[in-house]
DNA sequence: ACAGCTGTTCGT
DNA sequence: ACGAACAGCTGT
């Protein structure tokens, strides 16, 4: 806080000394921060219009005279001098954009500034590879995003936007503050906002998120290691689990998981670290909160949606749940006895059943607990709140409560009489335990006396050294052995020629902010990228042809005539939006596409695409060399009708990126390709075509989707019956 | 409190 | 490819 009592506006704008929201022309911006002060309330105003165009701040200006430096900012005044003149330094460079100026300011002030190359790390420089690249930087984006979805009342990039029915985009508060002046119309159509748009207008959390994500991609480089604001990021989760048609009941009990945030192959062991963690770049950390099941499925920590055991009864287990589930289970918080699964009687459609009818074995995920015990494996561990009987539960949801060794396992007769597969669980994780106000992680610690021990059965301990130990010198736990080699990474790769994988990787690398982006304007019905956004009024967003093929054939007025009686007044037909059960039929009645939001998403595109295009000709020339030597060496048939198809692939691009080019190819080569997709001949190949075809987005494939799309809105008119060839 | 739904994975 | 198992979830 300054020195004196001065206080500058809020970020709403609003004087932060008497609470109103001044007038711009009662407002003045300090030339070093930018920060806007209310006038009236200032203790010292400038006397003159060239003062009030060089007018600096309390804040800043007590940085200068350093009386008593803001201890936010800076601890000493000298700091603070420097301070005052690299702002000032990087306001009188010319050769920086404003937004850029900002950016550097915001560093500055941030305090990060200072150890900025020591602190990036690989998500810092992975940025900056994104930019320097082209096409597809966060600067861009965060540009092509400014141009398009600037509010129209403040020209700034709405915090909280709102779209309205004629597809307009504005500030929550800018569009609040016209309709508070009476104003009934769209400012820039001048259309009529319904009435329920004026007095409830709905925030468009997709534009939220892309805003954010965008701004984020920008501010990383600034601001360092991010702060883990989970239940924020949770509540606005671009891709969140959805219910199929097929589901008769709504909600995610029947739902579809979301994606998966992270990079680590589902049968990876131990914590999940920053570099798998591509959206946050910080990795899956010990007190993380989720809000159920499938949400922490998507961070990697416990895969399997219901069941409590995520493992291989030949490989391992990677993680439990502690969930309630079994009444045997005794939680310590640093060490508990976990029961195995099994023993119980769920036929039917029962998902689960508490009463136990026979005695559980070591096998199937018991067994991979087992081989986690023997193997010295980390084991993540997630406990639910749903675990009633545990201190150690969290209130809500599913939280992750770091890596645990299983020490010994055993069978014993359990409460309800059949035997139980019972497990000792000792915490082993660098980082403290989300319930101790400890600052470090774990110790080794002696195991607990487990009483039950006397009646057990079949006890097993882990004879050789652990995998996951402790390392005295470093004090942290380490992999001693070298972690069991992912089988699930290994089915998606071709084994012999590395080429299909390369691809894959440098895809994944090169996830750029378009890309992910465009995955936040997906249609909540097709779940593709929108055609035709529509913004509801609810603030959902759907392709115009998802929408409207949803209520096909429906009238908007219901006629309610009885035979031989007079007619009754028309009814209304209720049309509800297939994401909130809101009514729109009023909406339905005249949609207007967001336009906005359809040039991003073209312009999005038409980046990722060009992006894309690149990398497949780099591909090609970084590959030409060793698809020579695949040849020479390894002359499986497999890997060689690969290597063509790529090469074939590869000229298509070509044609497609620049149709002036002469191609020295003829087309028969195409023809070949599409014939063997077609067939079955191959099964790789298919495979390798879908990925490209993704890739290219092209136009045959663009029509051929168009084809299947106008065969599903009219079956059994000339769509379905190409198809029908098309498979015969 | 409970019936009843169905997505995902494991193992055959 | 298929069925069984699974420590969830929601509406009544």
């Amino acid at each position: 806080m300054a020195h004196n009592n001065d206080l500058p506006c809020d970020g709403d704008g609003r004087c932060m000394t008497c609470k109103i929201n001044p007038p711009e022309e009662e407002k003045i911006t300090c030339k070093t921060c930018v920060t806007p002060w209310h006038l009236d309330c200032l203790s010292s105003r400038p006397q003159t219009l060239a003062d009030a165009a060089q007018w600096e701040c309390p804040d800043c200006s007590s940085l200068v005279c350093s009386n008593a430096p803001p201890s936010a900012v800076a601890s000493g005044s000298e700091q603070a001098d420097s301070l005052v003149a690299a702002i000032r330094a990087i306001e009188s460079d010319a050769s920086l954009s404003d937004q850029e100026k900002a950016r550097r300011r915001q560093q500055l002030l941030s305090g990060s500034g200072n150890d900025d190359d020591a602190d990036g790390g690989g998500k810092l420089s992975d940025e900056k590879k994104e930019v320097a690249g082209g096409g597809g930087g966060g600067n861009d984006v965060l540009k092509l995003l400014s141009g398009s979805f600037n509010c129209s009342f403040c020209m700034q990039l709405p915090e909280r936007p709102v779209t309205t029915p004629c597809g307009h985009n504005f500030c929550l508060k800018c569009f609040e503050k016209w309709v508070g002046q009476g104003k009934r119309t769209c400012a820039i159509c001048r259309t009529a906002i319904p009435h329920k748009m004026a007095s409830q207008p709905r925030i468009n959390a997709s534009l939220v998120i892309a805003i954010r994500m965008a701004k984020m991609t920008r501010s990383n480089a600034a601001s360092g290691p991010l702060k883990p604001y989970y239940s924020v990021l949770n509540q606005n989760k671009p891709d969140k689990a959805y219910t199929t048609e097929r589901a008769k009941k709504t909600g995610k009990a029947n739902a579809c998981s979301g994606k998966i945030f992270v990079t680590v192959p589902p049968d990876h062991f131990g914590p999940i670290p920053a570099e798998n963690d591509p959206e946050r770049g910080m990795g899956v950390l010990v007190g993380e909160n989720w809000e159920d099941r499938l949400e922490c499925r998507q961070w990697g920590a416990h895969l399997p949606h219901v069941a409590g055991i995520c493992g291989q009864s030949d490989y391992g287990a990677q993680s439990v749940a502690l969930s309630g589930g079994y009444e045997d289970d005794e939680d310590h918080g640093e060490w508990f006895l976990y029961t195995g699964s099994g023993g119980r009687d769920l036929s039917g459609n029962k998902r689960t059943n508490k009463t136990q009818s026979f005695d559980q074995k070591f096998d199937k995920s018991n067994e991979a607990l087992r081989v986690s015990c023997k193997m010295g494996y980390p084991v993540r561990v997630v406990r639910s709140h749903k675990e009633k009987r545990s201190a150690y539960a969290p209130e809500k949801g599913v939280r992750y409560d770091g890596v645990y060794r299983i020490e010994k396992c055993w069978r014993k007769p359990g409460i309800q009489g059949y035997k139980v597969c019972r497990y000792l669980f000792v915490r082993c994780d660098n980082d403290p335990a989300p319930w101790t106000s400890d600052e470090n992680g774990d110790r080794p610690r002696p195991l607990p006396t487990i009483k039950e021990l006397k009646e057990a059965s079949d006890v097993t301990e882990r004879k050789g050294p652990p995998s996951w130990d402790y390392n005295e010198e470093k004090a942290c736990w380490l992999w001693k052995v070298p972690p069991p080699e992912s089988r699930k990474q290994a089915d998606r790769r071709d084994v012999g020629d590395g080429t299909q994988t390369r691809i894959v990787r440098r895809k994944t690398q090169m996830m750029s902010v378009s890309e992910r982006l465009l995955k936040e304007f997906c249609c909540l019905i097709c779940h593709k990228v929108m055609n035709l956004p529509l913004t509801t009024p609810c603030a959902h967003n759907f392709c115009k042809s998802c929408l409207q093929d949803t209520f096909a054939g429906q009238t908007f007025i219901k006629e309610r005539n009885c035979e031989g009686r007079r007619t009754l007044r028309a009814q209304k037909n209720i049309m509800k939006c297939p994401s909130c059960s809101n009514d729109i039929s009023e909406y339905l009645q005249n949609p207007q596409v967001n336009r906005e939001l359809m040039s991003v998403i073209e312009s999005l595109q038409s980046q990722t695409k060009e992006m894309e295009e690149n990398a497949v000709l780099e591909e090609e020339m970084l590959n030409e060399d060793e698809k020579n030597d695949v040849i020479q060496e390894d002359k499986n048939e497999k890997s060689e009708t690969e290597v063509k198809d790529v090469c074939s692939e590869a000229n298509e691009d070509v044609k497609e990126t620049d149709e002036n080019q002469v191609i020295a190819k003829p087309s028969p080569k195409a023809n070949k390709k599409r014939k063997a997709v077609g067939g079955t001949e191959n099964a790789p190949n298919k495979k390798l075509h879908e990925e490209t075809n993704v890739m290219m987005d092209g136009d045959i494939n663009g029509s051929e989707n168009q084809t299947i799309k106008s065969s599903n809105v009219n079956p059994g008119l000339a769509g379905s019956e190409d198809l029908k060839v098309a498979s015969a």
